[in-house]
DNA sequence: TGGGTGGAAGCACTTAGGCG
DNA sequence: CGCCTAAGTGCTTCCACCCA
């Protein structure tokens, strides 16, 4: 946003150099007639005769236009038309496209458009718009829009950018602008900005694609006098067959992940101590989907029950059926499927480790000069959600290790709960090394695993472990935020 | 507590036709 | 041409309940 501004007198001449900005030349061509400026093309810049009445008055404008702004952070509600901001519009568009625009005084930080984009003679833009503008008295807002300015802090800036894009409607402005009242207030109670550091995530970002129950769904279209009302789906297989798929990947999801990643608000991240133990929790689902899926064949295929399943049927823990199956068979007929298709299971099963880090060297390595600052400035808004994410989903960890922590207090706990637990206070202590992320009570936290160590080794709890441990509980209790 | 049962909502993504 | 919409597919994440 900074640009060349003076003025100045050479030769006789005034002359004045700003950025552009539409409503300080309206102003200027008000101000000086048309034989006393001019505007070299090339030095972009304008030139006035001199007279000292000239120069006050230049230099009063530039100084008025240009000077003595605070950055603020403006939403607007837009019905029609983009705001403009000095008479240059925040966000061009057509009706089959729109693009943000930049100047001297505004960034446009985010925006979504809604509803009817008009029409290609008569385009319109409806939407919400965010933006972090330099703003003074002077500055001069107009366009169909309701808007409202805020200081500018960058946690306004994160908060305003996600309620917008989750925005569904114009309407949801309302609810916008009372979120980011109220966080003002907070802000203002504070009056100071806290600055969270910079974090560096090194890790492995886990991307995945499970296959799910639907694959064994069959949809059909549903007719009732002669009009499509909707569609049936129809399971080909029941019970277990059909629960299984939702089990595993429920296996995946909420055990595995759990237990060796750490959500990070957009995936999830596996620390790199935990990579080995995570492959091989991976590779043991993995074959339990190929299992799965040769056993689904041959039901299908040759109706054969898998043998180690009998006994469960028999007690009516799990439900195969092979009537039913029979059942579909003469549905889908029916409807002209004559072969019932085994889907790919186990191929679908992609779980994938790519590594991760949040570097700023390849920022400046790969981009120009000019879009190094707005990436930086992306960037340092994605560490900050992803710093703020992976410490809160740290800090649960740790809250149920303190849960736990009190049980063995009262002695409740078996040496099975105790490995286990201390299996996860060091993972907590490593992940947050790993990650870089500062979180209070881990040194606490390590001294009690150092405690547990030597409960152990005694094999009963002695006394003065006991009372160590006692006094680290308190410690990391009175900590707790 | 973990696996199984049965269901459902919500999301991303794709495809095809409509539209100006 | 590129957006819009409806419809369809597949994946993710819930939930309530049941049983050993």
């Amino acid at each position: 946003m900074s640009e060349e501004i003076f003025v100045r007198v050479e030769d006789n001449k005034i002359l004045v150099k700003t950025p552009y900005d539409k409503l300080f030349v309206k102003k200027i061509k008000k101000i000086f007639t048309d034989s006393e400026r001019s505007y070299d093309e090339d030095r972009k810049l304008w030139i006035i005769n001199y007279t000292q009445e000239n120069y006050e008055l230049a230099q009063k404008l530039v100084q008025e236009h240009f000077f003595n702004t605070e950055e603020k952070l403006v939403i607007f509600r837009c019905t029609g038309v983009s705001p403009k901001v000095n008479g240059i519009p925040l966000v061009e568009y057509a009706r089959d496209s729109d693009w943000r625009r930049r100047a001297w005084n505004f960034d446009v930080i985010t925006y979504v458009r809604m509803g009817s984009h008009g029409t290609r003679r008569h385009p319109q833009f409806h939407g919400l718009v965010l933006a972090k503008i330099l703003m003074n008295e002077r500055t001069e807002i107009k366009g169909e829009a309701d808007y409202k300015v805020y200081p500018y802090t960058k946690s306004l800036h994160m908060t305003a950018v996600e309620l917008i894009e989750k925005a569904e409607s114009l309407d949801d402005y309302e609810k916008i602008v009372e979120k980011l009242d109220r966080m003002v207030q907070k802000l203002e109670g504070f009056g100071v900005e806290v600055a969270k550091e910079a974090v560096m995530v090194k890790g492995f970002l886990v991307i995945s694609t499970l296959p799910s129950r639907a694959l064994l769904d069959r949809a059909f279209p549903k007719i009732y006098k002669d009009t499509r009302i909707g569609s049936e789906v129809i399971q080909i297989v029941r019970g277990y067959f059909y629960n299984k798929l939702g089990v595993l990947s429920k296996k995946f999801y909420n055990h595995i992940l759990q237990k060796h990643g750490v959500w990070a608000g957009f995936g999830y991240i596996i620390p790199a101590h935990r990579v080995y133990q995570f492959i091989r929790d991976i590779e043991e689902l993995r074959e339990e989907y190929v299992k799965f899926e040769r056993e689904l064949r041959e039901f299908i295929e040759e109706g054969k029950i898998p043998e180690d399943k009998l006994e469960k049927i028999e007690s009516g823990r799990i439900n195969i059926d092979p009537e039913y199956l029979d059942l579909v068979r003469e549905y889908l007929r029916e409807h002209g499927v004559e072969e019932i298709e085994v889907p790919n299971i186990a191929e679908r099963v992609k779980i994938r480790l790519i590594p991760f880090s949040v570097d700023l060297r390849f920022v400046e390595e790969y981009l120009e000069e000019r879009t190094i600052k707005s990436v930086q400035k992306e960037l340092e808004i994605v560490k900050q959600e992803m710093f703020e994410n992976l410490r809160q989903d740290l800090e649960e960890k740790l809250n149920s290790i303190y849960e736990r922590l009190k049980n063995y207090e009262k002695k409740k706990m078996t040496k099975n709960v105790m490995r286990k637990l201390k299996e996860d206070i060091d993972y907590v202590i490593r992940t947050a090394e790993d990650l870089e992320i500062n979180i209070g009570r881990v040194e606490a936290l390590k001294k009690v695993a150092e405690t547990l160590e030597f409960a152990e080794s005694d094999r009963v709890a002695t006394p003065e472990a006991e009372g160590r441990l006692k006094a680290l509980l308190g410690e990391i209790s009175s900590s707790k935020s």
